[in-house]
Order: structure tokens, then sequence, then C-alpha cells
DNA sequence: CTGTTAGCGCATTCAC
DNA sequence: GTGAATGCGCTAACAG
């Protein structure tokens, strides 16, 4: 490695290799009509053979922008931040625009410390991206650069925040499981203090009712945890043997569940049909059967945070509040048998 | 959210609204000597007020340093990727360096884009993380600033790379298998044609020889899934029933060989010791038993290459060559019952 | 068409 | 102790 010995190549460098001066190399990098056609090529030849690449930071100095967007999670473990940073980088990708990772790990003063540090680089927005979608404390008012939260909306309503649907996808969850002829329908859940396990059983809840019907047994609400899944199925298995399908609020919970019918001799799905939540395919691909679930389109409401954050530096007048991204289903063998 | 019309507030403003001169205020905010403590304090509280951040762009211009450093992965979907960026933000954030994300995704074509923009923006040093621990090939010797690889090494010899030690992990896994009082252990894992599958075969081949003993049956290559797992481990415990352990080259493989073997009526650890490669928390501590797995200590990994980068950047000769770096061998139930 | 000038925000000489 | 001047690399006004 060229252990920084050799100095970046400057604009001035390349100027006075090419014989002119640095306004006019300036001119021809980036492309102005006032500049003859032959230096333009000259300079641009000499630009390449000595790859220069301009200094993107004195050029934000003066355009007063960086090009630059930090992210700044608390999921840095976690498999929501993953999708949201590449829809992110999706669409921030054609406008040459980098992304400061940092992540805050859950803690408030980290995540003010990361805070002053991207605003002293001068970021030109900031997402902030929750493991939650439960409302969390808003960064203020007073940053001077627009901010998006997504996953984990913003309990200030001024604040512009992205969040999956999860009423919808409860909702959609159980619509399927009706629409496969399924009609005793229990569910199990992580821990009820998440508005994630509150929101999918309230949006199962309502398309039971629209069908006239009702959950079998009370819903099972304890840990986001497979062993969690394994014990609340063995258990809903035996209290409510005629049930005819399983909705679970994640897919770690439905592993648990698939786990416990195999051992108590259910079949899925002919038998039993099973439907996990977030789609994660390292889950859901390997199960046997595969799991059909439901997934929060993560990449799509990155690539809309980063969508929001465009906008607002561009000027628009952008207005608060929590909008609710639409999720879909993802149909596998768990509910649908393969013929 | 104060949509950018509130300009961010420069050292002149600090000055001009204590009544200094910009040069007094910037010597007050650094902690220079040579200011009185009045003025210091003075200038420390207005700055607070106003909130005022330093411009770290302007800063680096002046430097020639941005306290920056790229992370160009091509393992963004993937498992390798985050724990390595915790680690290098572990050993960044006591000195104050951001870290650029930029995702390659395995595309040579992407990365040297995204290389351009790092150099652009001049990070400090690059940290390049693959998904496999195959040889890849160099970025060149002609980046201007210090480029270390982590996990996939370079093909380079000249780069500086960081790999887990793949040998000494599948030594250490049948050694504990044989410290278990193991004697007949199988082996399944991945597709053959990774360096990792390979390596982690010669060192559990190392380690029987050492104990005067080969493996039972051909390893088993194919696909790092569980699917295969669940096959192959079927397969291996008809033809070789007698069988006591077997060392599975990834922790998905050994969650297939956990299920083949349940449906086998072998019952695990007593019967049958499994042991998995990765340590990824989602599958060794949610199946039945939990999985004794090997850590490949990523985080480390991360740690010693932002180490490595930084030395580098202060001006430390360092020489090229692939640092294997030590795993650890992380127990749970699937080796050693529970009393 | 090309070159000269000014200035983005800041740290650092150097006079005062 | 403090402030005026210089320059980091670049672009955008001008003037030639």
């Amino acid at each position: 490695m060229a252990n920084g010995a050799t100095r970046a190549v400057t604009l001035s460098d390349v100027a006075s290799a090419a014989g002119v001066s640095i306004s006019t190399a300036s001119k021809a990098l980036n492309d102005r009509e006032d500049v003859s056609a032959a230096t333009k090529a000259r300079v641009l030849a000499v630009a390449e053979r000595m790859s220069f690449t301009p200094n993107v930071m004195a050029r934000g100095l003066l355009a007063g922008r960086t090009g630059t967007v930090g992210l700044l999670t608390s999921d840095l473990e976690g498999r929501f931040m993953i999708p949201i940073l590449m829809g992110a980088e999706d669409a921030f990708g054609a406008g040459r625009i980098n992304v400061f990772l940092c992540d805050a790990r859950g803690d408030a003063i980290r995540e003010q410390h990361h805070l002053r540090e991207l605003l002293s680089r001068r970021v030109d927005g900031i997402i902030v991206v929750g493991r939650q979608t439960d409302p969390r404390p808003s960064l203020g008012q007073s940053i001077p650069v627009p901010v998006v939260y997504a996953y984990a909306p913003s309990d200030d309503p001024r604040d512009v925040s992205l969040t999956p649907d999860n009423v919808a996808g409860g909702r959609l969850a159980v619509e399927h499981l009706l629409a496969c002829g399924r009609t005793r329908i229990a569910h199990i859940s992580g821990d009820p203090a998440y508005a994630a396990a509150q929101d999918r059983l309230e949006g199962a809840r309502a398309a039971l009712a629209d069908a006239g019907l009702e959950l079998i047994g009370a819903p099972l609400l304890s840990e986001w945890t497979e062993q969690w899944g394994r014990d609340a199925g063995a258990m809903l298995l035996q209290q409510h043997p005629d049930i005819d399908a399983i909705f679970c609020g994640s897919d770690q919970i439905a592993r648990g569940v698939l786990d416990s019918a195999r051992d108590l001799g259910r079949s899925v799905p002919d038998d039993l049909a099973v439907i996990g939540y977030d789609n994660w395919s390292i889950l859901v691909e390997n199960s046997r059967p595969e799991l059909t679930s439901i997934d929060a389109n993560l990449q799509l409401l990155g690539r809309r945070a980063a969508e929001k954050v465009f906008e607002a530096i561009d000027g628009a007048e952008t207005q608060g509040g929590t909008l609710q991204l639409p999720v879909r289903l993802v149909i596998r063998g768990s509910t649908i048998a393969h013929r």
C-alpha cells in the first residue's frame, strides 16, 4: 500500500501539468461550456493520467453542502437496519450521496455524541433507525438539517417518521389464512410491551371480525424467541387440537411452532397452516416446510426515507407525521402445499 | 424539523457574539494556552449557547486529513460485515473517526466506483470487507491511503490482510469433540470451492491425526444450507450409525443435522455430539439443544483492522501479508449435556 | 476563450 | 493576550 506517501493530486497539480490556470482546469473538469474543446480534452487527459480526484471537502466548503447523509442507528446488530440502509443507498446512489454510519447501540448518550459528530461533519440530512416500531424520543426541533425517523417513529408529530404498517400486516396474514380456507386461527407473538405485537394482533382481530370470526383461545404473547414459539405452540395444540392455522408474530416464533407441530404429529400445511412475520430469509427459507411470512418492505422504507431527506434538502416543506408503509405477503409452503 | 432554514453557526458567528476575533475564538475553543482564562470561558459559553459545532471539512482542509475511514463491503446483507464494522467502530470511537459505508454488492464495477468516491472524500484509510475467506483481487498499490483487507484477504501479498484462522477453527472443533470423549467423528460442510470449507477440513484432519484417528466416512461437502445439513446428516447417520460426533462447517448445516438426528431418534448430545461454525446467535441460541460453535471473533478482527489502518495513517511502515486471527470455541448443550 | 480574484470555515503563523 | 494575515482546494464571479 502506498502509505499516504504520495500526497493526493490537487487541481493545481493538474492545471500546471496541463499548462493552464486552475480555473480553466476546473471548468474543463466540470464540463463547463466556456472552454475550448481542445484544452478541455487535454486537461481531462492529464487529470486521468494523474488519476486526479477532486477534493469533495473543498468543494463542499464552497457549496455549503457535503453530499453526505448520516445514518444514526440503534440496531447495528440487527436485521432491520441492513435492508433500510440498502434501500437508502439505492436511493442515494444515483445522487452521489454517501452514508455516514453511526451506531448508538440503543444508548441515548452515545446517540447525542454521534449526533454532534454528524452535525460537525455537516451532513446534509440524518436518518434515524430504531429497532422497534414503538415511538422513540425525538432528537428535537433544533437540528439544522432534515431528520427522518425510520422504523421507530419519533414521538413528536412535527417530525417526519416512516414505519411499517403492522396493523395491515396482521390483517394481511389472517386474510391469507382465511383465503386458504382456515377458520380456526390462533395467535402466538412476542413481548406484549412492543407496539409491533399489539398492532399485528389488532390487525389480525380486525380481519377475523370482518369474516365474522374470532381468535381461537387467548393470544399468547411473551417473547420473540424460537423457544417461546415451541412452548406456546405445544400448549396451544394440546389445548385446542382443532385449530387449523397459527399466525405467529415473528419468524422465530413460527419456527418454534413448526418444531412443536412436527413433534406432535401435526402436518404443515395440510393439517395446520403456519405464517410468520419479518420474512427473515435465513429463517423462512431454511425451515421445513419453508415459511410463509409478512415482509415489512424495509428496503422500500429505506428508500423512502432517503427520498424524504432529499426533498427536505431541496427545500420542500415536508410536513411532519408518521407514515405507515405497506407490507407484503410472501407465500411459501407452510400455508399452501406443493402438489 | 428546522429544514436547513437555520444555517449552521460558524466560528465567526461565535467570535463576533463573544466580541473577540476569529483567531482568539479558535484558540479558546481548541484550548490553546495563549488566551486568558476569562475570555476562554466566555467564548466557550457563547459557543455552547449558540450550539456551535466546528466544520470538520474546513478543519480537514487545513489538516490534510478528514478523520474518516471508508468501509468498502461486499457483504452488506451478510453477517460478517456487521461484527467487523462494530469492532472497527469500537476502535475508532475513541479517536473521533467516522465510518463511510459503501456497499459494492460483490460487483467489481460498483467497487471501483465507490473506491473513487471514497478517495474523492479524502478518507484517511479504507477497510475492505469480503464475504468469503478466499483471496480477492487487490485494489492495487496505487491508492494514496492505507488499505486493509478484512475477512477476505487480498491476493497481493504486499497488501495487509486480516482473516480468521479457519484451520485453527477446524482443529479447535475436533479437539473439543475429542476432549468430550468422542472418537468416531464425521464432517459435513459447505461448498468445497470455498477456502473456508477446505481450511476447516484440514484443521479437523490434523487434530484427528494427532490423536491417531481419521474421519468416519468421506467428508460431505456441498452447500452452506440447513437443507444440506438435513440431507447429509440423515445419510451419514444411516450409513454410519456408529458415529458419535459430527463437526459441521456452519451453524446452518448443524441445525439441519440436529433436525435429522431428532428424526432418526438420535439424542444430542448423549448419543451424538454436534458442533457448528460461525456462532451465529440467531441459530445457535435457538436450536434444541443450543449449539456449540466456533466463533471467528469478527469483532476483534474489525478492531484489529481499524488499528492497522490507524498505524498506517500515523506513518508506521506496516508490512504486507495475511494475518490469521485466532478463533474461539463456544460450548453449549449440543456437545456437553446439562446435568 | 482564458486567467485573475475572492471567499467558503477554520487553524496557524506572526506582528502588535 | 489578542488580532490581522495566510492558505488548505476548489468554484464562481469577474476582467482581460
